[in-house]
Order: C-alpha cells, then structure tokens, then sequence
RNA sequence: AGGACCAUAGCUCAGUUGGUUAGAGCGCCACGUUGACAUCGUGGAGGUCGGCGGUUCAAAUCCGCCUGGUCCUACCA
C-alpha cells in the first residue's frame, strides 16, 4: 500500500469493477429494499444538494445489501418540462438567433431530444462518481415510451372518472414563458409599492350617507381597474348599506358596475370598498363566484392591454351583452406602462385622492423571473379533493411516516387546504396531453387518437387535432414509484418493490411531488408509495447563504472531490453571469477563502463529511473543515491498515487450529467493537447519520489507532511474548479491521474495499479474487463478546498511562525521557493490574521502571496524579519549580473545593435526600468522596513542597 | 398576521425519557521526527448552554414571555 492515502486512484477502479461484476443490481433474495431516486433534470448537473442526497441514499442501500435485503435502487432522470425547454431555446437563440417557433414544434423537440442526448450522459456519470449504487440496468427516463403509457392511462382514467376536467380558469400566468405555473412555482418577494386611493362616481346620481358623490377604492393595481365588474362592501358595514344594489360608474372605462355586499371586504381598511376585478385577482374571483359577477378579462398573454375585452360568466362562457369597449389609448400598453398611464389619466379626471407608498409582495416566477399576472385561460385541472383524503389518511394512520416527524405537520396543512390542480402547461417539451378536438370543439380523450376515433366512433373524415398543450412535469413524476416498475403492466418487480421502503428528499418539494405521489399511487396503485420519508434539509455554504450560481458561492462537488486550482475555481463562479457586475466581488471572496484552490479529498470524505453533517431536519452549512477533517479520517485508517498489513501479512493471524490467547487489550477492543456495531445499526435505522458516523470515528482513531494499535506494539515486537500471545493479537488486528471496514463501508464505499481485499484474507472472510466487500454480511453485535473487566482493565491502564503523561506536561518532562514511576496507596485490584499490564504501562508512557510502593509513607517528593484511589508518583527530586507548581496546585486544590461545595450544598438539601432517588444520592456521594481523596492529595502535596 | 424550526466553545455541530465536573471535529497555544500516519502524536486554554421568569430536591433538557435568525402559509382590495 501506497504511504499516503490517494482517493483518485482507487475510486474510478473500484466503481467501474462493481458495475461490471453486476453488483448493483438486486439479488432476489431477501427481504424487499427500495429506494426510488428523485429524479434529477436529465440535463442538469450534479449539485450539493444531490451529493447529499445521494450519499445518504447510498449509504441506506448499502448497508441493507450487506444486511441480506433485496436492494434495488432504481434510478432516473426526468424531462423537466420547463427548465429544458428554456435551456434548449436560450442556446438556439445564442447560436442560430431563432426561436422555437421558428423552428416549429416537431423540429424543436427533436433539438431538445438532441440536447438530451449530448448532455444527458453528465449527470449519470456525476452520480457513479459519488459512488452511487444505483441499479443502471433499470434506468428510466420520464419520456420513455413505457413511462408515457403509465402515464396517459393515468390521465385517461382520471378524465374517465371525472376527475380531471378542462375549463376555463383563473391561473399564475407567466407572461414570458407564455405558459401556466403552479403555485409552487411562484416565488413572493418583498417590495416597495405604491397604493392608490381612486374616486369611483356613484351612477344614478345617488349619493352616500356622508353626502359624497364617489366611492374611494385603493388598489396597487391601478391597470386591473379596466377589468372591475364591481365594487364590494361589507355586508355588516352601515356606512354603505343604502348602497348596495346601487351602481358605480366605471372610470375611464365607463362601465356600470354594481355595489355588492361581500365578506371579503374589510371594514378596517382604507374606505372599507373593494374595486372587483374577478379576472386577474385570486381573491376576486372568489367573489366574483358568489356575487355572479362576469369575469373580464383586459390582458393579452404577454399581459398587455387588450383593444377589446373578453367577458365571460363564471363557468368560463362567452358573454356578448357586455360591450368590450375599452380606451383606444391603453391598447396595446404593457401592463406597466399602462399603470403609469391610468394613475396619470385618473388624476387628470381629479379622479385620484391619494398615493401611499406601501411595502408589499408580489409574486414572481421562479423560472423567468417575471412578474406573474392571475390570467383567465383555458386549461386542464386535477380534481384532488378525493384523492386527498386517503392522502391525509396515509400518514394519519402511520402508513407513511415522515422523518422528522414535525414534516407531517407542514404536509397537512397543506393538504387540507387544497385547491384544484392545474396540470396543463402552454410548453412543447413534455408529455403531451392525450386529448384531441374536433372541428366543433368537442373533446375526446383516449391513449391515442385511434383509439379516440374508435371509442367515440368516429369517421375518418372528422379532423381531430392533439391538444397542443403538455402536462406539467410533476404529473408524471407523480408516478415515479410504480411508473419505473413496469405500471400498468403487472411485472414482477412491481410486485415486488412497491410500495418502497424510504423516500430521500428535501422539504421543498413537499408538496411538489411527495404530496403528489402519495395521491397518484394511493389511486392506482391503492397503496403507498413508500413507507417513511426521509426529510433533510438544504445544502448552505460556510456561512449558512443559499449556494447560487448568482452569489458565486456554489461548490461544486466533484471539485471538492478531485480538486479544482484558484484559476480555474474563480473561472467557474464568474463565468456566464446573469450580473456581470458582479464578477469582481465574487473574485475576490473566493481568491480569499480559497487563496490555494481546493485541495482533492476524495469522494469517501465527503460522502463522510455530508454524513456527519446530516442532522435532523435542518439545514446544513456545508463545513470544508470538517471534509479535511474527514480526509484526514481516511489517511488514518489507511495508515492503520498500512500498520496492520505490515504486522501481519505472511504471519499467521490465527486462522489454523493453532492454540490463540488473547490479551486484555485484544477482549478490550473486540468488545468496544461490539459496542460500536450496535450504536452504529442503532443510529442507521433511525437515520441518524450524524451518529453513525461519529460512532464509527471515534472507534477507529480514539480506540482502535490511539490505544488498541499502540498496545498491539508490545505483544508484536517483545520478543518475550508467546506465539499464542501474538497469534491473539495479530488475529484480532486484523478481524477488527476487517468488521470496521465493513461497518465504514456504506458510508465510505471505496475505502474500505480497497483495503478490504487485502485484509479479508488475512482474517478468512474473502472467498476468492472476485470477492466484495459490497455482499459481506453487516456485523451484528454479539453482547456475549462484551468483557466488562477487560474494558475495566484497560481504562485504568489508560488511566495511568495519561497520568504520567499529564504529569510529563506539567512539569515539562520531554515526552521521549524514561521516568521512573511509583504506584501506591492502590487495592489488591490495582497491584493485580499493574502486574497484568507492565510491560504495555512501560512502552506507552515510556517508563523505565515502574514499582509499587507498600508504605506510601516512604514515597520521596514526586509529581502525583490520581487514579482512583491509586496515586501515581513521579519521583521529581530538585526537578520541582516550587513557586510554579505551588500555584499550579493552589488553582487545582480550589477547583476541587468549588466542586466539593457543590456536591456538599446538594447533600446538605434535606428535601434532595429526600425525594432524590437513592441511586442518584449515593452516585453524589461517590463523586464527593473522590472529589474529596483527590483534594487531600493535592494538600498533601502541596504541604510537601512548601517545607522544601 | 398565523405557524414551524433554530439559538450550546472563535467556527461547524452532538447532547435519547430532566441527575454529565456540558462533549466532538476544526481553529488556537505549548511540546514532540524511534520503523502505521506531520493528512501525525502528547498536553492545554476556551462555554454563567440567547435573555427573563416559572415548574422541580434537581433544568442545556419541561412550561411561559422576550430578543435574534431561518423558513413556510396567508395578506397586502
């Protein structure tokens, strides 16, 4: 093995070999586990928070493949409807200056399939580089042809059912993708904005109770006023009751409109009038509704003013009574321009009685950045509310469980409160709505136009044309979970893997898919999709700020990986930037937080460092100390292993029927083993990453290397020791190892098998040359290896062998110096110990001598150290600074004091003896009896060196 | 406005059902190259557990209020 630990060498060579020996594909035997991975944009790349996630999911099926499960997880891409759309129209408009409509719908799509093709192939190949063993044989694509089947007849036995239907609805319009969004797309930001306060003249020359001629509305969309179709009232609000029935006259535009009484108006704001527009705002529409209003509609899809309006009734039906008249001037106008222009015009007619300047939200699309306009389309709806219920159910009764749990909660509310969704989307690339019209516009849906011709009985003359729109990408990965299982074919694997074992995601999509999922599946599949899903948070830079391409913050993983130079590192942030501008600050934070690039860690460390930063359900600020701190974890089992291949290749590590005797170190570090292999199943079966790693980290360097290495150097090199006595050892050198790197393994896969080939065979747990670590079983804890009194043992040892080494510190003794030590005041027990451990107290605390002293009374003037009851001495002679050490023991003798006051406050509490139980009052008065022992020998030694 | 989550060492974080001398890693200080490892070893400094109040024999832990932060939902006519 090489002397220092080099990632990248081992890795690539260990994943290729896996997928070539068919490793990742399920065994068929065992107990089904499946994960499904959420789908990542197929021409995306590979981002923090897919590291993550992949990690986490990684380490799950690996650790349940070793556990004898039948793993699959199955892997897969999806089309993302808008994101490659766009993707693929911004790079034909940089290299040809064409547009998709110049192209044409069938020609575009074959470019974007093109796309798919070229750049398809990153985000798989990113993802075996984080040592995903994800089942490539399975893989699917959300446009394949067998996902398309599942899921038109999904939609076909919705629509069948009623439960999808097409109307003419008010949605989150995009005015620059031209297309629908869901709620979920739309991003609320913060703004400055204006309110104005406008005059309504009241028609018919009524007038209010206060005498007034008018009616004052505030609006911060003065624009939408060419749309009002009312002015509401609170039913309860006596200043407008005589006026309600009664018409406004509708400025600019002059419409009458009428005065209604509607609970949505506030009597507490501004006039306590609401101006009505019910197309192009949410909430009224909503009264719209229940005051039989007509909706009219005064935008284009680019949202800009209409020559003529569109009217219609609720139900979405033309209304030709109503004159579409509006102002010539506006025509044409972007809903901006046309703001400036009305407020200026209103004030022209001394129409405008105030202007606020108020801060308020507006919302946005989260994927052109626009401002979304609520705009009356035509469109195709999923009616969820009795998909919901069984929804709701489903974790109600446990069926499903989220982790944390407290993301029940956010699920709920949610779900309870569901509107209709719009899952027709105005984009070509995606699934395409299986439904086709007529001449007359009468609709047919069916899993092709033949079959539409057939079920509807339709000649061949009657034209029918597709719907030209797509459904919005979360319909079909709605159907993620069976629809990669073969759906609606009944295959075994179907029959098999579903529901999945656990879903890995992150809370903010939720309600994008999760929600979705669990309603699609519940109807097709009447069952769950997955029994628990594993809830994490995002992936945040050192400082806790979101990573974006827009701060230059964003790291990319295979960088931390294989390292990335300053050069090429500032390149990469500050390339291709929406804000040029800001290029020069992003050079500058990244040239001083990474003066010398990033160093190459390796995939395993930081796989280990996502691990053990995987705390429940918070976000995670990504700590590049801790990944080198984790590659230093990897360099240190690599040593250690070096170490024990050293003392043990061509040895005999007790695999004959030779006679073995283990040491008290060897019963030490196989029962800390068991111990170990317990918190970590314990800590992987509550996902709690953070602790299994911890658990794993602390075993291997702070026991396994700091103490059970050290100690093995005794029986290995003395020459005294028996061959049984280094048969024990060797043995169990290398069966620990051998069980740490299969407990490491789905945490750090590369590794450990790396190094698993060449230990396995010294500890008889390799088959042969094709062997992997990948199909060893897990280690299972065995409480009947747990050795209490070897463990005993050796803490005293370590007891004093760190006594001598603080006294060492302290009084400035060079590490390297042989000292001679006394023991004394000790039990039988301790004598016992010290015969036990001699030679291995002489090697690590680098003692020449050590004795036991009867009389403690004939000890000559040392440094002493407490373990105990047992003193440990440092004979110091004239070696003592006495004012130095005078005060150093002055500060420990009022340490203990502060503690003995504490304890003894505590017992002299006649209510805590009292009502304390008895095992927590003695444990108070074992602590005080040493605090005590510990503060006579500080006094003791501290009396001794004054006299000198 | 409602709700959720968070606040522990300079930094990133652990701390199961209340009882610990409050922990880890990184960073910091001192010392150290003998053959696993300087990507290391040994020792050390550093915290009134955001603030106030309550429950309790006992609170980092439970409850209330406050402050600060993150996020979600709603509203913003």
């Amino acid at each position: 093995m090489d002397k220092t630990y080099q990632p990248e060498q081992i890795e690539s060579r260990w994943y290729e070999r896996w997928e070539a020996d068919n490793r990742f594909a399920p065994s068929g035997e065992g107990m089904p586990y499946a994960i499904m991975i959420p789908p990542p944009n197929v021409t995306g790349s590979l981002h923090m928070g897919h590291a993550f996630q992949d990690t986490i999911m990684d380490t799950l099926i690996r650790w349940r493949r070793m556990q004898g499960h039948n793993t699959l997880w199955q892997v897969g891409t999806d089309h993302a409807g808008i994101a490659t759309q766009m993707l693929v129209e911004r790079k034909i408009a940089a290299e040809e200056g064409k547009t998709r409509f110049d192209l044409g719908r069938e020609a575009f799509i074959d470019r974007v399939w093109e796309w798919k093709q070229e750049s398809g192939g990153h985000i798989t190949r990113q993802l075996r580089r984080m040592g995903a063993s994800v089942d490539w044989s399975r893989e699917r694509f959300t446009m394949d042809d067998g996902f398309y089947r599942a899921v038109q007849e999904v939609f076909v036995r919705l629509f069948e059912e009623d439960l999808i239907y097409r109307g003419k609805r008010l949605v989150n319009w995009d005015p620059t993708l031209h297309t629908a969004i869901s709620d979920l797309e739309v991003e609320n930001r913060d703004q400055q904005g204006h309110f104005w306060h406008f005059r309504y003249p009241l028609a018919d020359g009524v007038t209010t109770d206060a005498g007034k001629e008018y009616l004052v509305v505030a609006t911060t969309r003065p624009e939408t006023l060419l749309g009002d179709t009312g002015v509401a009232v609170n039913p309860e609000d006596p200043r407008y009751a005589s006026l309600v029935g009664k018409f406004v006259e509708l400025p600019l535009v002059g419409r009458r409109i009428p005065v209604v009484a509607d609970e949505h108006a506030d009597m507490e704001k501004g006039s306590g009038c609401v101006k009505i527009t019910p197309a192009h705002d949410f909430n009224d529409y909503e009264v719209g509704r229940r005051q039989d209003l007509p909706l009219i509609n005064v935008f284009t899809q680019d949202a800009a003013i209409l020559a003529r309006a569109e009217a219609f009734d609720i139900q979405g039906r033309p209304l030709p009574d109503i004159d579409p008249t509006l102002p010539e001037a506006y025509a044409g106008l972007d809903r901006f321009e046309a703001r400036q222009r009305i407020v200026a015009d209103m004030e022209a007619a001394g129409l405008l009685e105030q202007v606020e300047t108020v801060s308020n939200t507006l919302p946005y699309g989260d994927r052109s950045g626009d401002v979304i306009e609520p705009l009356l389309t035509d469109q195709w709806f999923v009616a969820v509310e009795s998909l919901a219920r069984p929804a709701i159910e489903a974790v109600e009764t446990g069926e499903i469980q989220f982790v944390p749990k407290n993301y029940e909660n956010m699920y709920f509310a949610w779900m309870r409160d569901l509107q209709d969704w719009c899952i027709s989307r105005q984009l070509w690339w995606g699934h395409r709505i299986p439904a086709w019209y007529d001449n007359d516009g009468n609709v047919y849906v069916a899993r092709s136009e033949a079959e539409a011709r057939e079920k509807h009985d339709l000649p061949a003359e009657v034209a029918l044309t597709q719907d030209e729109d797509v459904l919005d990408t979360w319909f079909s990965s709605g159907l993620w979970t069976f629809g990669t299982l073969g759906w609606p074919e009944q295959t075994p694997e179907l029959a098999t893997f579903h529901p999945s074992s656990v879903l890995v995601t992150g809370f903010d999509i939720i309600f994008f898919w999760v929600a979705r999922m669990i309603m699609l599946t519940g109807k097709f599949m009447g069952e769950v999709p997955f029994k628990q899903v594993y809830v994490h948070g995002l992936v945040r830079d050192g400082q806790g700020q979101k990573m974006s391409k827009s701060k230059g913050n964003v790291l990319d993983p295979i960088d931390l990986i294989d390292g990335i130079d300053l050069e090429t590192l500032v390149q990469k942030r500050t390339g291709s930037l929406m804000q040029p501008q800001k290029a020069q600050a992003i050079e500058k934070a990244t040239r001083s937080e990474f003066p010398e690039g990033i160093e190459p860690h390796g995939t395993d460390a930081l796989r280990f460092t996502f691990l053990s930063q995987a705390t429940t359900g918070r976000d995670i600020k990504f700590d590049m100390g801790r990944l080198e701190g984790y590659r230093n974890f990897c360099n240190k089992l690599w040593n250690a292993s070096r170490y024990v291949l050293m003392n043990a290749e061509g040895e005999d590590t007790g695999l004959g029927s030779e006679p073995v005797e283990l040491s008290l170190a060897d019963r030490w570090i196989v029962s800390r083993l068991q111990q170990t292999e317990s918190q970590v199943t314990k800590a992987l079966e509550e996902f709690r990453f953070d602790h299994a790693s911890q658990a794993l980290y602390d075993f291997v360097w702070n026991e396994y290397c700091d103490w059970y290495l050290e100690l093995s150097k005794p029986v290995l090199w003395d020459e005294a020791a028996s061959a049984e006595a280094k048969r024990g050892t060797r043995r169990t050198l290398v069966r620990v190892l051998e069980a740490i790197l299969r407990l490491a393994h789905p945490m750090m896969p590369f590794i450990t098998e790396e190094i698993w080939q060449r230990v396995a065979p010294l500890a008889g747990t390799r088959q042969g040359e094709g062997d992997s670590l990948m199909v060893q079983p897990w280690p299972q804890a065995d409480d009947s290896r747990l050795d209490e009194s070897a463990t005993r043992d050796i803490e005293w040892l370590k007891g004093v062998i760190v006594a001598v080494r603080n006294i060492r510190a302290e009084m400035n003794i060079a590490p390297g110096k042989p000292l001679e030590v006394l023991l004394t005041k000790g039990s039988a027990e301790d004598a016992r110990r010290l015969a036990a451990n001699r030679p291995f107290l002489a090697k690590l605390a680098k003692l020449e001598r050590v004795e036991w002293l009867d009389d403690p009374a004939q000890a000559p003037l040392s440094a002493t150290q407490l373990v105990g009851e047992m003193e440990v001495l440092v004979p110091m002679a004239d070696l003592i600074d006495k004012e130095a050490e005078l005060a150093r023991l002055a500060k420990e003798i009022d340490k203990q004091d502060k503690l003995i006051g504490g304890i003894e406050k505590k017992l002299g509490n006649e209510s805590f003896v009292a009502k304390a139980p008895a095992a927590v009052v003695e444990k108070e008065r074992g602590k005080l009896a040493d605090f005590e022992a510990s503060r006579r020998l500080l006094v003791e030694q501290r009396d001794k060196i004054a006299a000198l």
